[in-house]
DNA sequence: AACTTTTACAACCGCATCATT
DNA sequence: AAATGATGCGGTTGTAAAAGT
């Protein structure tokens, strides 16, 4: 099919819009309507591309658009349909009202990309990247604690670091080391209190509390956690290992194992036909959360578990917001929406028994 | 204070898709 | 059915502001 240029360039400015420019397109949208772009140009007297009039219409001018920081429920919306259609922005846009698509793919490139990376996850496949990070430094921070050593992770993972490091199973199990460092320890606190009265004893022995670790299949994104969104105890260091019985431990990590264990990986619950056509449908409103700005917000969980999946499992989500937005905690929240599949076949009990530990 | 580098975001470009003729 | 026009979309670039040296 034949395309002409959308204007003759000649002539035309190009670069930042003045305000002048601005009250000139706006005026004659209020009194015309949007559309005719390659005529709006002419007729409203502006020295543009109806292109470039277009989308400065859209992106900026429109009276409909939200400006400023992104909420921390925004991000989260962002994120999780991103894992799904990946970088269309419109279908994304089409579910955060007031955000154009232009602004959503600046701040995923400019912040959210950068944030993911850092947390070892690839932003593409929203899959743990432990390429992409200092493992050593993580695992010694994550498990060495600040005193004694709980793990000497130089020989977990020196020796046969290399084979270790190829190893998809130890990979996943050292990105959820690797958030269980990221998130705020006093979430774990606060949930070691209140579910399982421990940090009140001293621990016996470390390292077969390990053995659970096996049923700690995915970093729990479910709403089960009382006092934090995500996977506040698994992403959190220990706040104090020497405190922790081994009993304590177990009950802790069979609590961790319940909160998500019944779930598929994401893949396995997203068939081929779910894309941006079901973006593009209205979605009803419970499938949002009000917020207490008003705004409406996107209910990941709802939707999956409204969608007519091959899974009858729903996709659990974090959805119970935690009103925060500076850069560490949205960073610590982005580490924590990883989905970790640390499969069954996995034994630590094996794993363990195969290196030596301090 | 001056210069350089990085960051954030508005704007542009080319292609795709849909509608109209 | 093919040509053309209009609009939408996503990748990329340009640039001002902020941060760092």
């Amino acid at each position: 099919m034949g395309r002409a240029p959308c204007c003759d360039k000649n002539g035309l400015k190009k670069g930042p819009w003045t305000p002048e420019e601005d009250h000139k397109l706006i005026s004659y949208i209020q009194l015309h309507g949007p559309g005719n772009w390659r005529n709006l140009p002419k007729n409203a007297g502006l020295q543009r591309c109806g292109k470039s009039c277009r989308l400065r219409w859209t992106n900026y001018l429109r009276p409909d658009i939200k400006r400023g920081r992104f909420s921390f429920e925004e991000e989260e919306t962002i994120i999780q349909l991103h894992s799904i259609l990946g970088n269309k922005w419109s279908a994304i846009a089409a579910r955060l009202p007031g955000r154009t698509d232009n602004e959503i793919k600046n701040y995923w490139n400019t912040h959210i990309r950068k944030r993911l990376l850092r947390n070892g996850i690839d932003p593409v496949t929203h899959a743990p990247r432990l390429d992409l990070l200092d493992l050593s430094a993580i695992l010694r921070s994550t498990l060495c604690g600040s005193s004694a050593s709980l793990l000497n992770m130089s020989s977990l993972l020196g020796g046969s670091t290399h084979q270790a490091l190829l190893n998809p199973e130890l990979l996943r199990l050292a990105s959820t080391l690797l958030s269980l460092k990221q998130d705020n320890p006093e979430m774990l606190l606060q949930y070691l209190q209140q579910n399982q009265q421990l940090c009140n004893s001293q621990m016996q022995n470390q390292i077969p509390a390990m053995s659970n670790l096996n049923q700690f299949h995915q970093a729990p994104l479910s709403d089960q956690s009382p006092t934090c969104t995500t996977s506040a105890a698994a992403c959190t260091s220990l706040p104090d290992q020497s405190q922790l019985t081994q009993a304590d431990l177990d009950g802790l990590l069979s609590n961790l194992t319940n909160f998500n264990s019944q779930n598929l990986s994401q893949e396995n619950l997203i068939p081929p036909s779910f894309d941006e056509n079901f973006a593009s449908q209205p979605l009803p409103n419970q499938m949002y959360n009000r917020s207490s700005n008003g705004n409406q917000h996107f209910r990941f969980d709802s939707v999956m578990s409204s969608t007519p999946l091959s899974s009858p499992t729903p996709l659990n989500s974090s959805s119970t917001f935690i009103n925060s937005s500076t850069e560490d905690e949205r960073e610590s929240y982005c580490s924590s929406l990883l989905k970790f599949e640390i499969p069954e076949s996995l034994d630590i009990n094996d794993f363990i028994s195969e290196h030596s530990f301090n």
